[in-house]
DNA sequence: AACCTATGCAACCGCCCATCT
DNA sequence: AAGATGGGCGGTTGCATAGGT
């Protein structure tokens, strides 16, 4: 047995909005508000409707500030790389990009941003076969499910950007709850229990530095929020919000995972650093998920420290494909996974 | 011009979860 | 404490239209 329908299908209209529709709700709603039941809305209203396709009218299409028309450059990299960071957490990604709903971003990615990376895929992928570059069959029935390859596309398409636009990338402890206390609102010292708990903040954020591969430049600062730590926004994306980076990880069929487990090195040598520098939050824990695990008492990383992911772990399409990233020793790097 | 296919997008569906009673 | 309710969300559907043959 379901439940209840929300209301009474054989007698609510469906289908597209009419004008008169719209100017009814708009009006009302500019008026006096939803009144927080978007159920009684339409009855309120006179209007033969569901409540929630008035909530879904209302977000998608009528209230203030909607951006409609083409996507920019800029908003494609961010959904890119969000979507690569967090999956299809369309309302999330929605939040990081003012006047788009993410009714418009998840159809703007299933029908045209998924297939001009996948188009880059293909493309990428005749180049390499007529150069003679790729030597290994690599897991056809995983490259064969879209979503891999098109991440690790998205990756190779926007890694020049990475260094200037999303520098400030933290992790903090993905199984927060069993480690930490949770965290307390700023202003009421509530538990930290929804994305909206979190903003505004009362305080700026913390800062953190990012050096060059040869851990001695400093190239560029690094701002978190305290109060995200530990909880599961825990990616800060230019100071601004939050999501946690990892969280989708282990639903992604493989290329995340070989983006994780072919850069051990790499993030090996910025744990090093970084511990040395204070700023550490434990590989340990990114590899093996939450355990602990670290031996070194010294240097033990605790959940909640920023680990401060560097732009060179990105990899690119050739390196997913052949599970050896391209820029680091072969003795460093063979693939962890299908060996 | 007529038909077919692909594409874009608005809207719906059903599940999950927080809140209410 | 437990069931009911409503909001929010991601996945999917179906229609209008553009583009191709």
């Amino acid at each position: 047995m379901g439940r209840a329908p929300c209301c009474d299908k054989a007698n609510v209209k469906r289908g597209p909005w009419s004008p008169e529709e719209d100017a009814k709700l708009k009006s009302y709603i500019e008026e006096h508000g939803t009144g927080g039941n978007w159920i009684a809305l339409p009855h309120k209203i006179g209007l033969k409707r569901c409540g929630k396709s008035c909530r879904l009218r209302w977000l998608n299409y009528l209230r203030p500030n909607i951006k409609h028309g083409s996507f920019s450059e800029e908003e494609d990299h961010i959904i890119c790389t969000l979507y690569l960071s967090i999956g299809s957490r369309w309302s999330i990604i929605a939040a990081q990009l003012p006047g788009r709903t993410d009714n418009d971003i998840k159809n703007y990615w299933n029908t045209r941003l998924k297939k001009k990376l996948l188009g880059k895929q293909r493309k990428d992928q005749q180049s390499s076969k007529k150069s003679g570059l790729i030597k290994q069959e690599m897991k056809r029935e995983v490259l064969e499910d879209f979503k891999a390859p098109s991440l690790c596309m998205s990756m190779n398409l926007y890694q020049s950007y990475w260094p200037t636009d999303f520098p400030n990338l933290i992790l903090t402890n993905p199984d927060h709850d069993h480690h930490q206390e949770q965290p307390l609102h700023a202003k009421n010292q509530d538990p930290i229990t929804s994305f909206d708990d979190q903003y505004p903040f009362d305080t700026s954020p913390n800062q953190a530095q990012l050096f060059d591969q040869n851990h001695e430049k400093p190239i560029s600062t690094v701002n978190y929020h305290p109060q995200l730590q530990n909880t599961p926004y825990n990616l800060v994306i230019n100071g601004d919000q939050g999501v946690n980076l990892f969280q989708e990880f282990n639903n992604y069929p493989f290329g995340i995972n070989e983006l994780v487990y072919n850069n051990i090195t790499q993030l090996e040598q910025f744990d090093h650093h970084h511990h040395h520098h204070g700023l550490v939050g434990g590989l340990d824990n990114l590899i093996n998920g939450s355990n602990c695990t670290s031996s070194s008492a010294e240097s033990t990383p605790t959940w909640g420290d920023p680990l401060v992911c560097p732009p060179q772990m990105m990899l690119t399409y050739d390196d997913c494909r052949n599970g050896l990233p391209q820029n680091c020793p072969p003795d460093h790097h063979q693939p962890r996974r299908f060996q």
